[in-house]
DNA sequence: CTGAAAGCGCTTACAG
DNA sequence: CTGAAAGCGCTTACAG
């Protein structure tokens, strides 16, 4: 089981060097010595070793696929589209969690990558210029998914369009104080996916002429916990808002979870909107725009296939970049406006102090009326197309009808 | 930025020996050859080459992480919790997906792993017998989490307490009619953890005497979506459930999804446990049975590191299996089973048919009196105890009254 | 089509 | 403490 390539050559009766082109398939040998060795060489379990061939071919046979966070959804569901392209490629997968800024520049030194991988996939990783400057240096391609990097190839969606998808949404629906709850946007060291979908949320606004008010926007980290808690600074404040756009599915469940503690109920007295379209949204009937985040993954790993076997041949090095298009998905968390419903339907939380606590006598729930409509009302966003346009999304209602919004 | 061994071994005027020794900490150089070197090799940026040295050590500085699935939460958090362990021991992390019978085999097949890892770690996947007969004859160290393979070290739960402290808890709620969305229970190559729950599961309903019947139990595949069906056909049954115990919160969580389209309440009309403490767990107030997943990944990274430091000292080879303790976590999913409400509350979904659409005129939500309870009632399982016996845990509610269940 | 040989860049006994 | 040299197990020009 644990044969070398020698051994395989004296019971051949062949050369190493042909036990070695037999096995890898390359021309130069006749098809009946090719195929004694590889009869020879599965019965004695033989499977060259790979830092030998690698030491000699000098080709690593492995990907990079680094991460700032491996257990949120998003990144583990590029992580499942994104390994079986390579598997099917025959590369192997190293896993780089970066965390701390300590662990990046570990990683980012160079010599973490050089000489081990011959592709780099970066998720959703936004970089200094210094870091950058270290992944062009290593000299092998670099392609990234979530966030575009200039110069490298890249599979994203246009963050600002998508979240215009639902913050128009909810101005259509006759939402006049719409709050987002934003990514850390902070942190300079987040991607772009915070900023851009914070930037769409304000030019829709902005637009619907309701102007902008920083009352209306909180922080949710992009977790459950992170949300639960933008929701409830969101209702402590002297003006609630009515409707809530949320960065991450995950953030807006977590709001919801605050809103029934608050006693208000879904939609009929505050709409939620949420961004992913994680696989519990649809459990949860939340409305939210879909990002497709497999085919983010698989594209990026096919693209970063594509630049490794392409070589330098022509247009190797150019910078592709793909852009995925989003959709509206409309369930059971938004609904109209209340005619003018003021804070005064908001009486339980409008004390001004956060009030996680649960409510006694009231309840959340879908109203009669508003179940029924599910995720038929889609609309697609330009895709492969960056312009922050005013969006013109078809929608269609259950009913057939088809409404501009 | 390139460098190679020789070249830092001319700058600095010593062998190349010298070099290796210095940069890898070894004894027998000077201390002040020794920082000469590292300067100098610090200047030139060199790092050893992965392959030369592994070829020329026998030593991989790899380990294998071999899971299912990637997306799923229980996994994606094991690998969250177990990579900085490996990163800390200074060692590459390369991720395996098995998925169909296919890569299964291959994997399975050696070669991908022999000359490639020197340690491996299995993530609830379970084996077929000539697999397990591969991973002995690999000869490196394997390491299992969230399933106990003979031979090998584990960290694992005891699943039939745990599944045992949910359906219990239900019981003593005074619910007759507990329900059981389990997950694939038939697939043989699944693990033993949905068997597992599933005899904590019907232990405790014998011990209650309600017996057992076969229309309580539903197949979920450990999916929201899959939960969302199985409570389908459960509500759709002739004498439906007051009661569920879905073994994932991702199921449990579909179910309320069904649940609330059926105009259910919860937990008014029916009561919902969940199993794993997923982040949306504590959003959506489900009660469940933590299993502390990322304790267990930590956990089981640790194991398999000290198994390869421990190289073939005394007890290395020993099959520790650690068996880390679970709780029950009671929110708001839960509550006392109606007096005698019988299928007449249920008359909206009694007709025999799956009725997954919305039922207009009901709602859904979580009754004045049962909200408040949160969080405070927990329930540790013996731990690292593998008898499946009647569960008497201790349960402190949050006005602090001690209940035994 | 086939083989002998150099070389990939390290590590590790073995001498000194 | 230090160095010269063998060797890890392959791949790849280079001859034939």
């Amino acid at each position: 089981m644990d044969a070398t390539i020698e051994e395989v050559a004296r019971r051949a009766g062949v050369s190493i060097a042909t036990v070695s082109r037999s096995l890898r398939g390359r021309e130069g040998v006749s098809p009946r010595t090719a195929e004694r060795v590889r009869a020879i060489a599965h019965e004695l379990g033989y499977s060259a070793s790979p830092s030998a061939s690698r030491l000699a071919s000098g080709r690593a046979g492995t990907v990079a696929v680094i991460m700032p966070f491996l257990g949120r959804w998003f990144f583990s569901e590029v992580l499942d589209a994104a390994e079986p392209v390579f598997r099917e490629a025959g590369l192997d997968l190293l896993l780089y969690h970066v965390g701390d800024r300590e662990s990046r520049r570990k990683y980012f030194s160079v010599d973490l990558l050089r000489k081990r991988v011959e592709g780099v996939l970066l998720v959703s990783l936004p970089l200094t210029d210094a870091e950058i400057e270290v992944l062009h240096s290593l000299g092998i391609p670099v392609c990234t998914v979530g966030v575009a990097l200039e110069g490298f190839r890249s599979v994203t969606i246009d963050d600002v369009s998508a979240a215009r998808l639902a913050a128009q949404h909810l101005v259509n629906l006759g939402h006049e104080r719409v709050a987002l709850i934003a990514g850390d946007t902070e942190d300079p060291t987040l991607c772009g996916a915070p900023r851009d979908r914070r930037a769409g949320y304000r030019s829709v606004l902005e637009e619907a002429g309701t102007g902008l008010d920083p009352g209306l926007e909180a922080r949710g980290d992009f977790t459950a916990a992170g949300g639960a808690m933008a929701a409830g600074e969101l209702f402590a404040r002297q003006h609630p808002p009515t409707a809530i756009f949320a960065e991450s599915d995950e953030m807006a469940i977590g709001a919801l979870g605050t809103l029934r503690r608050l006693g208000l109920r879904v939609p009929q007295d505050v709409s939620v909107v949420g961004f992913d379209d994680h696989p519990l949204a649809a459990a949860l009937e939340l409305t939210t725009v879909s990002q497709g985040v497999a085919d983010q993954g698989r594209r990026v790993a096919e693209q970063l296939v594509a630049s490794l076997t392409a070589g330098s041949g022509p247009g190797a090095g150019a910078s592709e970049q793909v852009q995925l298009p989003t959709r509206l998905i409309v369930r059971g968390t938004t609904a109209v406006a209340k005619p003018a419903a003021g804070p005064s339907a908001l009486a339980g939380a409008g004390d001004g102090k956060p009030r996680l606590g649960p409510a006694p006598g009231t309840r959340h729930g879908t109203a009669p009326g508003t179940v029924p409509r599910r995720n038929k009302e889609v609309a697609p966003t330009p895709g492969a197309v960056g312009l922050a346009l005013p969006i013109r999304a078809q929608v269609t209602t259950q009913k057939g009808r088809a409404v501009q919004q």
